[in-house]
DNA sequence: AAGTGAACTGCACATACGTGCAAGATGAAC
DNA sequence: GTTCATCTTGCACGTATGTGCAGTTCACTT
């Protein structure tokens, strides 16, 4: 009768009535708690655990006939679809970035169904989606991590592995790593290694994903995104990068601002997934957020990496400008 | 840049950016005040409106993997979708009848789209299921009545016509009334007005529903439904239904407990649509509660007439409970 | 059998929330 | 411009809800 461990099935029996009880019909807890014979901080506490474990799905639907002024300015101008989340312009930059990665977060299992793959990359962002992941009862998923994590420092993987664990969790998925640094010392290094056949398993699974989730690093910002700290670059990488006129990553593939990446030296040495292979994914959803990231937004729109992008108010207004201002973006996807 | 009435879309559109960070942001309504420059209460009373005119969707999903055991045991038994609404046994019937009411309201807008065509009943249950409705922004959408409500004292037409307005107005749908009486006196002006051709636009709309929605009359419980009062029938034909074994009606066409209607004198004068055009609808909703209407159920099912039952939990127990006893009911849809 | 840790419970308190009410705003009618 | 009806707002209050804590249960060790 039992379909998992004997109380953890009563448990969310409970919690499925309570949310009916709640949802659907409007009971206080109290005469919940009533119904049960529990008490009524306990309904509280399974109204919670139902909401976290998706028994209980909240969404906001915008009304076709009102999308939001920006983000139908940024089909229009970019041709990509874009999710603005609001967020007060005094924000500070880390709260932006919650709120930003909360919002997705909740919005991502509109994206994956049974028998589908995720392909996610790592970083501040990704990371802060992956701790507020909803739920959801799919089966057969697999989650593919996009480059690798190592550095000088470690091997990367508790890091890198932790965010994958929490997206494998959540969509009940089985997880497949990629345990190579982000940058290789030696070029020939990775063409050797990509030749191997373990490699070739999970870079194979890369290539067919159906969704792909990642960030956009920024290097010249004030607060650098992970990738550009010296645990992963030299700083003579750091110099060529400025010298190639690089404004962003995804997944450690670098970019200018025109979307273009032929020359950059780095590319080579990196563990990410050409951009040609990755544009073959259907879904290529991009969260981020603040406005020093911009640049590498319009890189990454440029390189038409992007189909569905998250980002916060502020930023969504920063970007419809810069097209105004200057007329670049328009040769983009779709 | 106004869609609606400049102040409507202003409302909708705080509506909507509250509902962001209520829900996907876990802010509280007093922060969320704060970034949109007004008070708490209005921030709540914003969040009802958002709730109420279905900007915000929240559902209630049973996992797969378990489902409710009486819902599991009705589709095997009768091969009907079920949808058990968890009520404590001592709730009074009018209590029972509009938690179901409520539930099944929340959750009818998933079986409506664009460009489909609903046929509802009236009675009780519909028109508590009426009051509950979430609204849902779907167009070219028709709202066609089932079956005639004029009665000796009235014309019925505002009572319907409350019940059928209200799914009008929650799907945004153009509303087909139906201005016949409940039953006629003389068999023969019925098929005479059956062949008017202002009739004949509705009955064709009535042969090809998407979705049908019906509660199910009991005429003999100790509570009687509003089709037996003596608005509707003369005693002579309570009596007729009493012998020819009738146990319900749906739409005002009467069955016996096996669901055949062959002989019961009263259908050919009543106005709803015959089983054989009703079942050609794919979706077919009935909404009921209470231990008296058993038999009613029984039958309908017999009949064929369901294919998706909202129903309260202890009569869905008694409901599983009477064909162990008898063994009927096997034969039925699906 | 006693020990141990993790999970769960109800209590009590602090907070968050819903709502009647009166004041103010808005808009149509004259 | 005035009047009146209607809708909206913020306040204040009471109720509903979230959560730290201490006590308990329960499964599993030792």
């Amino acid at each position: 009768m039992a379909t998992d461990h004997p109380d953890l099935t009563t448990r969310t029996r409970d919690a499925l009535r309570a949310s009916q009880l709640y949802y659907l019909q409007d009971l206080t807890m109290e005469a919940i708690a009533h119904e049960l014979g529990t008490s009524r901080s306990s309904v509280s506490r399974l109204l919670s655990h139902a909401r976290e474990t998706g028994l209980v799905d909240i969404r906001v639907r915008s009304p076709r006939e009102m999308p939001n002024i920006l983000e139908r300015q940024i089909l229009e101008t970019f041709g990509v679809t874009a999710h603005v989340v609001p967020v007060p312009d005094h924000t500070s930059d880390v709260d932006r970035l919650e709120r930003v990665a909360l919002s997705a977060a909740r919005m991502l299992g509109e994206y994956v169904d049974s028998n589908s793959t995720l392909g996610v990359a790592w970083g501040a962002t990704v990371s802060a989606v992956s701790r507020h992941l909803i739920p959801r009862a799919v089966h057969d998923t697999q989650i593919v991590q996009l480059n690798g994590a190592g550095n000088l420092t470690s091997t990367g993987i508790v890091y890198a592995s932790e965010i994958l664990r929490r997206f494998g969790e959540a969509y009940n998925a089985q997880v497949q790593q990629f345990p190579v640094p982000a940058f290789f010392d030696d070029p020939l290094t990775k063409q050797a290694l990509w030749r191997e056949r373990s490699m070739q398993r999970v870079l194979a699974l890369q290539e067919h994903l159906d969704v792909a989730l990642f960030g956009v690093g920024s290097p010249f910002a004030e607060v650098p995104s992970h990738v550009y700290s010296s645990n992963f670059l030299d700083p003579d990488d750091v110099v060529s990068l400025q010298e190639q006129n690089v404004v962003g990553d995804v997944a450690t593939v670098f970019y200018r601002i025109d979307g273009s990446t032929d020359g950059i030296s780095l590319n080579d040495r990196g563990s990410g997934p050409a951009f040609d292979v990755l544009r073959r994914t259907p879904r290529r959803i991009c969260v981020v957020s603040g406005a020093a990231r911009l640049a590498s937004i319009r890189g990454a729109i440029a390189a038409g990496l992007i189909t569905d992008l998250y980002v916060d108010e502020g930023t969504a207004r920063l970007l419809v400008a810069s097209h105004d201002d200057t007329g670049i973006g328009r040769a983009s996807v779709r």
